[in-house]
DNA sequence: ACACGCGATGTCGACGTTGTCATAAAAATA
DNA sequence: TATTTTTATGACAACGTCGACATCGCGTGT
């Protein structure tokens, strides 16, 4: 391989001054360093990022830890976050998935150390508490759709579902909804709880009565092998004789069966019910017809937002063990219509 | 940071030594090993791989090249597959994004040379050929999911898209369907050819005639700006006075779309049309109700066996240039019925 | 003419590992 | 017992790079 003395010897200079050229530093003369500078392009020199590491103990390479996240579809956005960011800053990424096996995140820890990595980004593919196996480990790490369920505080930058929800309930109550239905998420998600809540009490402060409100449960059980009621739960919901004007669903992949069900008893959306998702997964909510009006989760800002604070902290800013919180966008589309234009006697 | 050197001297032996203990190199005695494992337990040692690459040159890390595929929700099971092989082998990934900016990948490849990469994996989001930007690098490189455009002969590994299509397509005709509507996915796209070229084949096999089969395209332009059909496609299709009594559609995504159309004209599925897709992406395929019969992309394997073939294509088997083929399962769901159960005035 | 400062370049060692070779002790063989 | 082989260990160099420090030459001010 052709290092840094073969450059050298090319272009008639030591070895330093070779190095000084590569690292741009100053007091190298103009002609010196276009000699060095044609050997280097003559011979293909490429610096050995390896040795670089060994002298300067500075990998310039962040981790990502992730349960399932490259696996899924949702929060793939935060990883690609996470990659344009390192790579406009110049770092080089290591990503590995645990599989949510302990063992395994153990194993991971390890390899990261042997890398001598410089930060670590603990991602979830649901916003959700976990407990870093870190060990005794000290690597700076930020925490991205999670939270340290334990005592020490890590930073951590979340997605605002409080705020997406009480966007969206807003967005029905101000188009006249007054009856509303809502098919939980799986209820061991962070974000479902708070979901839920931002819908109850958003309702609740616009003055609308517990009865106006159906609230059911959608899926649950351990991820990855959930039960899943919301055919079910939204035909039955869509059944009653004063049903809902319109439905708010935990996540847009729901949302594809509430569609279903209510075309299936031949209602017309939004016409008959309004419908509003929560993801914007846009496999799903460009594809349904009409288009999905959903709230945006945040996952590619999560991610950029991540890796520039890991930066910070990695760089000494010792900072807060913040939390941070990022707001979800509300994306208008086309599933909902204003309670006006719906047939009063229909409802009855 | 505490090296083999701080091992050795807690040990009381040389660093020749504790590195064989870490190697598992035989001449150690059982004594002088349990010593040294102790000595690298209490002191948390871990190998700095760096200066194991510097010494040895083999970095036992691959890369992987794609364009968009840790962006997109199909194909992340490709990198899945890899990953699990990695991580079965003790192998690290170094994973870039181009971002179909050429600019980009020539910056990747270089970055990959300066960790002295062992090989690549270069992976492409949907199949198709590709001319990769790898300039005078000689990294050995497994081509995943796409082919080289021109001269230079890479191993690659692809999906059986053919087979595939054939296979659900013999399916409908095996149970009575003789009136087929294809949708057809855009046409840019390798998989998109084969999978009509299959359909065709297999059904004029079979004995159909042309006029039996309604394909229409879906979708068509450049991947992330397509344009979309499918909605208005699959309505104009199930209006046919003649109607097809199944649809094929291209993938999963569009099947959505499909389904919905067929309800909005009162269609029952499958009583009425039955529906198959192609894919198997689970967000989709199991959350229509019926759930969906489809044809899975065998991605996971083709992760794992690129990974496996780089990995003796870097060992020095120089192997032939071949391009493999993974098949396509079929998965069985309910969204398929007989077409003798169909009223056979219904049809007319 | 002389010391001085500064720009330009070079020498050398260190980072953490492992490969090569040497050496010492123990075991096998003559 | 002498000699060879085997096992166990260590000394040392080298991998590619960069930091600390040394050197050299040249223009400046006195």
């Amino acid at each position: 391989m052709v290092s840094i003395i073969s450059v050298a010897k090319a272009a008639g200079v030591s070895n330093k001054t070779v190095s000084r050229v590569i690292n741009g530093e100053p007091y190298v003369t103009e002609e010196t360093r276009e000699r060095v500078e044609k050997a280097i392009r003559d011979l293909g020199y490429i610096p050995n990022m390896a040795a670089r590491l060994i002298r300067s103990s500075r990998s310039n390479t962040f981790g990502i830890i992730t349960d399932y996240v490259s696996t899924t579809p949702y929060s793939v956005d935060i990883v690609r976050g996470i990659q344009d960011w390192a790579n406009a800053n110049g770092k080089t990424i290591l990503m590995a998935n645990t599989g949510a096996s302990s063992k395994r995140e153990a194993e991971i820890w390890k390899m990261f150390q042997s890398h001598r990595i410089d930060g670590v980004l603990y991602v979830t593919m649901y916003r959700r508490t976990v407990d870093p196996e870190a060990g005794d480990v000290r690597i700076p790490t930020v925490m991205i759709n999670c939270r340290p369920q334990t005592q020490e505080l890590l930073p951590s930058i979340e997605p605002d579902d409080y705020q997406g929800a009480q966007d969206l309930t807003r967005y029905l109550l101000d188009r006249g909804h007054r009856k509303i239905g809502y098919i939980r998420l799986n209820p061991i998600l962070l974000g479902a709880q708070l979901r839920l809540d931002a819908f109850r009490k958003t309702a609740a402060d616009f003055g609308l009565a517990e009865t106006d409100l159906s609230v059911r449960l959608g899926m649950e059980g351990p991820v990855g092998a959930e039960k899943n009621y919301v055919f079910a739960v939204a035909t039955e919901m869509l059944q009653q004789k004063d049903r809902p004007t319109a439905i708010m669903s935990g996540n847009d992949e729901m949302t594809i069966q509430i569609y279903i069900a209510a075309m299936a008893l031949g209602l017309r959306i939004p016409e008959d019910v309004s419908i509003v998702g929560f993801d914007d997964f846009r496999t799903v909510s460009l594809a349904l017809k009409p288009e999905l009006t959903t709230a945006a989760l945040p996952y590619y800002d999560l991610g950029l937002e991540g890796a520039e604070l890991l930066n910070s902290v990695v760089a000494g800013n010792k900072a807060r063990p913040s939390s941070r919180v990022v707001p979800c966008k509300l994306v208008e589309r086309t599933s909902v219509q204003s309670v006006s234009l719906i047939p009063s006697g229909r409802n009855a």
